[in-house]
DNA sequence: CTATAATTTCAGTAATTACTGAAAATTCAG
DNA sequence: CTGAATTTTCAGTAATTACTGAAATTATAG
């Protein structure tokens, strides 16, 4: 199978990104490949059109399925599996950030707790201790923001982006209705979680 | 120098996730070590704790200052230079977030950009223009809220962040009001930048 | 079942990336 | 300026990661 040099291009691309992150060339190729494909390819295809091993196609997919990032299929009268990528770019964006999180936000987190939870022996202790509490207070609050955003149906998110810094003009309403109200103060309504 | 059980801990944390980042278990390290340090380190103060020789300090250093994670001091009476990690979480985190924009997001959304341009030579083509056309207004959408969103005081984030998925009540709220104020629909206020 | 097609595993090797020590370059006190 | 202190560069090497081909495993058509 041939690429278009249009293909070609975003596929090479996508290679060499792939680095830059903690995904090789390989799989970077692999995803890009099933991403711009108008229909499934099996492991066959992929390796000839991108020059690679079979076997190394084999390991970039089983890559690709633990970041959830592929669909597997079934064709007719063909003993072969198909692969595509999700068509849906938000669900594809979002399987991304949760497949992230897992793997650097959450051991983060949890090393960051138990040290928090231990006794200082020292100055600089309590001081590396008052450090990895900013860092765990601000992971925490984004990463529970982002978990409640994603639940959001993608129009609803579009229009917030669209928004930008003006949702802050939202909240400034906000106080001043709660005022005319009752004269409750904002902060009680803004703080934790659903 | 030597490090405590807690810090010792923090520090390799760091050099073990920086891998899974594009950046290397002594780049990972040292800035862990900076972060959590109470004072300023020199490289030799670095080297020495980390047991890097002062060659791969020295790099180490190099690279973290292109992500504009130290900053880099002089104490009187030493020629030496100095470094620690910025004190603002938030800034760091800015930091990073830009940093990764502009080596890993920018250089997409321009080759994107160019692959839209082109005349498609096929229905291959048509297809994958289409996608990558999805995948770039996302990517667009994104950075450009991001962008907008740093822009905030770190405190209204704050308050912005732990409503969580409730901005929407505010949302459902404004175009209420705006109803009531005289009918015009939503989107006409929702749509275009600042 | 059996035979064959399809996929996965894995040991060996290639390619890349990380790290070191020595030498070069830079900085600055005197 | 000079020379010692400090930092950077870089060629060589160590360590890690990526990739392949052959063999093992799994799946299924007949």
């Amino acid at each position: 199978m041939n690429l278009t040099p249009l293909a070609q291009n975003f596929v090479l691309h996508f290679g060499e990104m792939g680095s830059r992150w903690g995904i090789n060339r390989t799989v970077g190729q692999i995803y890009a490949l099933l991403y711009v494909s108008g229909r499934p390819l099996n492991a066959d295809d992929i390796a000839e059109t991108l020059n690679f091993s079979r076997s190394n196609v084999s390991m970039g997919l089983k890559e690709l399925e633990s970041w959830r990032l592929t669909r597997l299929q079934h064709l007719p009268n063909d003993r072969r599996e198909y692969f595509s990528a999700p068509d849906d770019v938000w669900a594809i964006f979002r399987s991304l950030a949760e497949e992230r999180r897992k793997r650097e936000i959450d051991p983060t987190l949890s090393m960051l707790r138990d040290a928090l939870m231990a006794i200082p022996s020292s100055d600089e202790d309590r001081h590396a201790q008052r450090r990895m509490k900013e860092m765990h207070d601000l992971i925490e609050l984004t990463t529970m923001w982002f978990n409640d955003v994603q639940k959001l149906e993608p129009d609803t998110l579009k229009q917030l982006m669209k928004m930008g810094t003006r949702v802050t003009a939202l909240l400034e309403m906000k106080d001043k209705l709660k005022m005319v109200a009752g004269g409750r103060s904002s902060k009680s309504d803004a703080d934790g979680q659903a």
